[in-house]
DNA sequence: CGATCTTACGGGATTCGTAAACATA
DNA sequence: TATGTTTACGAATCCCGTAAGATCG
């Protein structure tokens, strides 16, 4: 074989094969007759055998012609179909989206997953739940395709974009006095224990912030890593704690009364962390612009 | 998508893949780099999505050029592997032949065969031993790639190229008085009972005609529509038996005299039988060209 | 500043369509 | 002669290589 023959060539054949006549197949394949003739002669200059015996009355494969047939088939049928699916992966309608979020930023994508789920329903999507330092290296180094959590520290190899503010809520047992109040300072920490979220979490170094803030120091009573657990404690009547307000989707609310945190307004930046420099994903990208418009849901949804 | 991608455009896009380097995969691939940056470009414009994610100093790719590569692979590999296979047969190296052939004249082939396997070990080849008349018709409608057969009654549909002749011969019984000599005529056949090939053979209308000629009708005594059942005949001493030479090699010739038979001359013409205006498989035309240079040799294996 | 990808540009090869030539039943 | 394939030819397109431009570390 001197030369390697082209798909384009492959569909040629393919079409001439079918009809056995190559002013219909130069019709279906729209091209001029004489340039189906060319291409037809090309392939076979390039196979270095005829593929048609024909006259201009009869056009029929040769035995080469034959052996080719299954594999044009083969080949164009391959190339279509892969590129098709490649093509619906493009489109953003096929695909596989992770998303590494702040176990409390997961309350925010259900809603949006729902509505994506109409619009894509090829698109799997998992969702890894995962403290808040782990959101950035799975961005980082493509296990998640993006991340939803507060700005990290050190940005440069990823991108964020702030999404939504999450405020600070005091739960307290329903038993406590407070619970009778609608919104309370920082303050109020000073005269109640404090049930205090492990040093790991987003929470701890915020809250530790703002007490320095408000000139008093953290001195927890209790600690626990798990929010639920936290929320458990407090309902018990060990204490109070602050907390981001999209945590009380993770807790069970039955016992526990949950005041506004007034003054100073604190609140955490909840947003996208994308790798920077790097394109997303067609579903994923969808799935942002999906999330995005739908912040006002979100935000209501938050209240 | 807005066109389809080229094979071409694929192994180029495999090769960045592997490099992560323009320049080095421009070189494996035999172009300028800046020809290669544009064959990338035009892939990534008929996707619609980008492939690589890529600065002066970075080359890697996105996730659609992810997704894109095994696809990629497989469609490369598949291509080359399937036209590879095709250029084999195309060259004759492989494929599978079906003769149609006259009984007799199969004695001429297993020499050739045994030579075409040494340069072909590839080919296959199917030899079908069928009665003359349906010589013609395999090669004809293109069951067998060739025949080899006297000359058909009528051409047109078939070729006719002479291979070989094959005269006749007399049998007759060692006891036979007549075994003592190494050559008669035809006129012979007066003088003995005649066990005769059946009348669909290939065989009688020519025994038949040669003894019109000779002003002699043929009467059989015994016929036989099977040689080597005339051979056996003929060796049991029931009578005499015109018949080509090549036919001898499908006889049990122990208990058998052969003797050369003198005036008239009388010969078949046996040839390769081709479909008119349809050209052959390179492998039976590689096969044919073999027989044809070894006809010296199958002439002298026929005494 | 150096290595690397991209863009600009001119030339050459390819491929197309129209139209005339050619071939067979 | 009618139908259908091939060849001729001019035009448009595509693609390449060289070289200059732009960009990142």
């Amino acid at each position: 074989m001197r030369s390697t023959l082209t798909v384009h060539e492959l569909e040629a054949f393919l079409l001439v094969a079918q009809t056995c006549n190559f002013r219909r197949a130069a019709e279906s394949f729209h091209v001029s007759q004489s340039a189906l003739s060319r291409i037809i002669q090309s392939a076979e200059e390039k196979l270095g055998a005829r593929l048609f015996d024909r006259n201009t009355r009869r056009v029929e494969l040769t035995r080469s012609g034959e052996e080719l047939l299954p594999i044009a088939r083969r080949i164009v049928a391959e190339f279509h179909d892969s590129l098709s699916d490649l093509s619906e992966f493009v489109a953003g309608r096929k695909g596989q989206i992770t998303i590494a979020c702040l176990p409390s930023a997961a309350a925010l994508l259900p809603a949006t997953m729902f509505r994506f789920e109409q619009s894509h329903p090829r698109v799997t999507i998992s969702l890894v739940p995962i403290s808040n330092e782990f959101v950035k290296d799975m961005v980082v180094d493509g296990r998640a395709d993006f991340g939803m959590s507060v700005a990290p520290a050190v940005p440069g190899q990823v991108t964020f974009e702030p999404f939504t503010r999450d405020d600070f809520v005091l739960i307290c047992s329903r038993k406590d006095p407070l619970a009778k109040r609608r919104q309370v300072d920082w303050s109020v920490l000073a005269t109640r224990p404090i049930v205090a979220s492990g040093p790991a979490s987003s929470i701890r170094p915020m809250v530790d912030r703002v007490l320095a803030e408000v000139g008093r120091a953290l001195i927890p009573k209790y600690e626990a890593t798990n929010i639920s657990v936290v929320g458990a404690m407090v309902a018990a009547g060990l204490g109070v704690a602050p907390i981001p307000r999209l945590a009380l989707r993770l807790i069970d609310a039955t016992d526990l009364a949950v005041l506004k945190l007034g003054r100073p307004v604190v609140y955490r930046e909840i947003g996208i962390l994308t790798r920077s420099g790097r394109s997303l994903s067609a579903a994923a990208s969808s799935f942002l612009d999906t999330l995005r418009s739908g912040v006002g849901e979100s935000v209501s949804a938050r209240a």
